[in-house]
DNA sequence: TACATCACG
DNA sequence: ACGTACGTGATGTAC
């Protein structure tokens, strides 16, 4: 942008020539590649930033690709010495933003949640998203961990030599985000080779989607369409009552510094208590404390699992659990997201992903707003300041046991079926067929263990897990397990079956057929192939639950956005939780609608539930 | 960067 | 005879 070259510089001219990528410097070139885009079905975009934060990334410049091999670069803004002049990114985009908003105009890119940010800041709303390649690398392979871009030209494309070149490319990227200090004679190779990929890599992945109905219907109807719902909701961001996480920390620092002093004059030793090395040595050499389990390397643990047995005979473990209640909500929560908040909207704005998991769930992180307190008192008090703007409320719905309804519909055995039917307490019923007794005489304890025992059957079930669980000896909880696939036998039959297909096929399947790849269902390694066949009862039930609330979220968000827009934004998702921020004025209407619609998301063999409440702040909803 | 720990569903 | 609960992300410490 500093410097006069009206011309490319020969070399770069090569560039050009050989590889048919071409850097757009004139006006009246970007005239024409904008008619080329237009003459063609689909085409790839990638845009390049200058940060990895979507709240905070400018442009620096966008490439577009319409054919293998034929793409081209914009740039906007690399301001490093001698550097061309370049188009006026106002220019560019206001001659560009028809094309990109038209959604007749089919686009593919990848994370292109990403691109309708950047684009949203410059007023321009990304319409047309026909396909994601990072999002169908997922639906093809959940499991594999290598979805970047060069890592899936190395799976998908055979050009080893390009791809020798983007590595070193990406790991620059990595080191340094400086891409406006990047020369264009460098930049140009992989920015509009990123697009040209991206259109190689569309062709060859969905393809093989294609050849599955079923994982078509996921992607094109589900997890394509769910790309702006996220981005709406990342972008909405969640207004924090600040003021109220500083007076927390106030307290809490106040705190700590009394259990350190305590903790101090017990060990008579001022240590590092967060350290959990130094924390060994005083607890098992000084203390002299037995050691009741070893971590994985082979270190005696100090885990609260510990701590809580420790503690029935010492005084000194339950000050260290306190401690490290307090540290950790302190630091993850209390000080975090203040930190979070966005100067320009007051609010926190997280990242949901998209392929991060191998059941299909979403995660969320920077900050992860998944994991938010609330099983325990000051938990809960943290919760409390997830408020709503002036007018608004917080509504928070979510489904009641779905995993367990799940688990009921995919078995197909009677006996659960019936319970939920009926619409029986699901813990009680379990106790009760446990224990041949009736419902009515079902003790509080009797209940608990039977919690353990449903959340245990969603996990895979051991003895050793659920005897951990509950603190009872590995033979009981044998008797339990047995008693329950006695009684439920059509889950015994369901879980035996998924590990038998888990193992013919390699993978299993959701209730709509989206699959979850297990390549240790093999493994000679014991462990491994039992971990991987507790992950095959485990993945079904809960890519099914991901599956269903992605559908709900796609339901709700229609109805927000052509009956109830300005009145009601979605917030957040947690797994089996919807939350909003609801004007006041349609509460009512607002709760009932939406519990309507998750629970018509998928229709199994018995009602799918929700419970519903709202109230000043993410803890009253509850 | 690996490990241990712990927040959530 | 093995040594295990399923799926995540963030933190602080130690190497
Ligand atoms: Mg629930």
């Amino acid at each position: 942008m500093k410097k006069t070259n009206l011309s490319l510089p020969s070399h770069l001219e090569t560039i050009n020539k050989d590889d048919k990528y071409k850097i757009i410097l004139a006006e009246q070139e970007l005239i024409q590649w904008i008619e080329k885009l237009k003459a063609k079905k689909i085409f790839s975009i990638y845009t390049k930033t200058n940060h990895s934060n979507y709240m905070l990334a400018n442009l620096i410049g966008i490439s577009f690709a319409i054919e293998e091999k034929i793409a081209m670069y914009i740039p906007f803004a690399h301001d490093y010495q001698d550097a061309p002049k370049q188009l006026n990114y106002k220019w560019v985009l206001s001659k560009l933003k028809p094309l990109l908003e038209d959604p007749t105009r089919s686009k593919v890119g990848y994370n292109l949640k990403y691109d309708l940010h950047i684009l949203a800041r410059y007023g321009i709303q990304l319409r047309g998203i026909q396909h994601d390649i990072m999002i169908a690398s997922h639906i093809l392979n959940s499991t594999s961990r290598k979805n970047d871009i060069v890592s899936l030209a190395v799976d998908f494309l055979e050009h080893q030599c390009q791809c020798i070149s983007l590595e070193k490319i990406a790991r620059k990227g990595k080191q340094q985000f400086k891409f406006n200090q990047i020369t264009l004679e460098e930049t140009l190779p992989y920015s509009a080779k990123y697009a040209d990929i991206i259109l190689q890599l569309h062709n060859k992945i969905f393809k093989k989607i294609e050849h599955d109905s079923e994982l078509k219907l996921i992607y094109k109807n589900i997890e394509i369409p769910l790309i702006f719902i996220l981005f709406k909701m990342e972008r909405t961001g969640v207004l924090i009552d600040d003021a109220l996480l500083n007076l927390h920390s106030y307290k809490i620092s106040n705190r700590l510094q009394e259990l350190e002093f305590k903790i101090y004059k017990i060990t008579n030793n001022r240590f590092n208590i967060n350290s959990t090395k130094q924390l060994q040595t005083i607890l098992f050499e000084s203390m002299n404390f037995p050691i009741i389990k070893k971590t994985p390397s082979g270190k005696p643990s100090t885990s609260e699992e510990v701590l809580q047995e420790l503690a029935l005979y010492y005084p000194l473990p339950k000050l260290i659990l306190e401690y490290r209640n307090l540290t950790k909500l302190k630091s993850n929560y209390i000080e975090k997201l203040p930190k979070m908040i966005n100067m320009n909207t007051g609010r926190i704005h997280t990242s949901y992903h998209q392929v991060m998991t191998t059941t299909g769930r979403l995660s969320s992180s920077d900050p992860n707003l998944q994991n938010i307190p609330i099983r325990n008192k000051l938990g809960r008090r943290i919760r409390k300041a997830f408020i709503a703007k002036d007018n608004y409320k917080i509504l928070s719905v979510d489904y009641s046991q779905i995993e367990l309804r799940i688990m009921a519909h995919l078995s197909g055995d009677k006996n659960l079926l019936n319970a939920f039917q009926q619409g029986k307490d699901i813990h009680i019923a379990t106790a009760a067929e446990i224990l041949s007794v009736n419902a009515k005489k079902i003790s509080n304890e009797q209940r608990y263990r039977a919690k353990a025992i449903n959340f245990g059957l969603i996990y895979g079930i051991s003895a050793f897990g659920l005897a951990k669980q509950l603190n009872i000896s590995q033979y009981e909880a044998q008797q339990y397990i047995n008693r329950y696939f006695k009684r439920y036998s059509g889950i015994f039959l369901y879980m035996e079956n998924l590990r038998k297909i888990a193992y013919k096929q390699g993978f299993v399947e959701t209730l709509f057929k989206r699959r979850i790849y297990l390549p240790e269902i093999k493994s000679k390694n014991k462990i491994r192939q039992k971990a991987a066949e507790r992950s095959a009862i485990n993945a079904p039930i809960q890519g099914t639950a991901a599956d269903i609330i992605k559908k709900a979220m796609l339901l709700v968000s229609e109805w927000i956005e052509f009956k109830a827009n300005d009145n009601v934004e979605l917030l957040m998702q947690v797994h089996d939780e919807l939350v909003f921020e609801v004007h006041k004025s349609i509460l009512e209407t607002a709760k009932n609608k939406i519990q309507k619609l998750m629970e018509s998301a998928a229709k199994l063999n018995i009602p799918l539930l929700t419970k519903a409440k709202y109230g000043d702040d993410w803890d009253q909803a509850h």
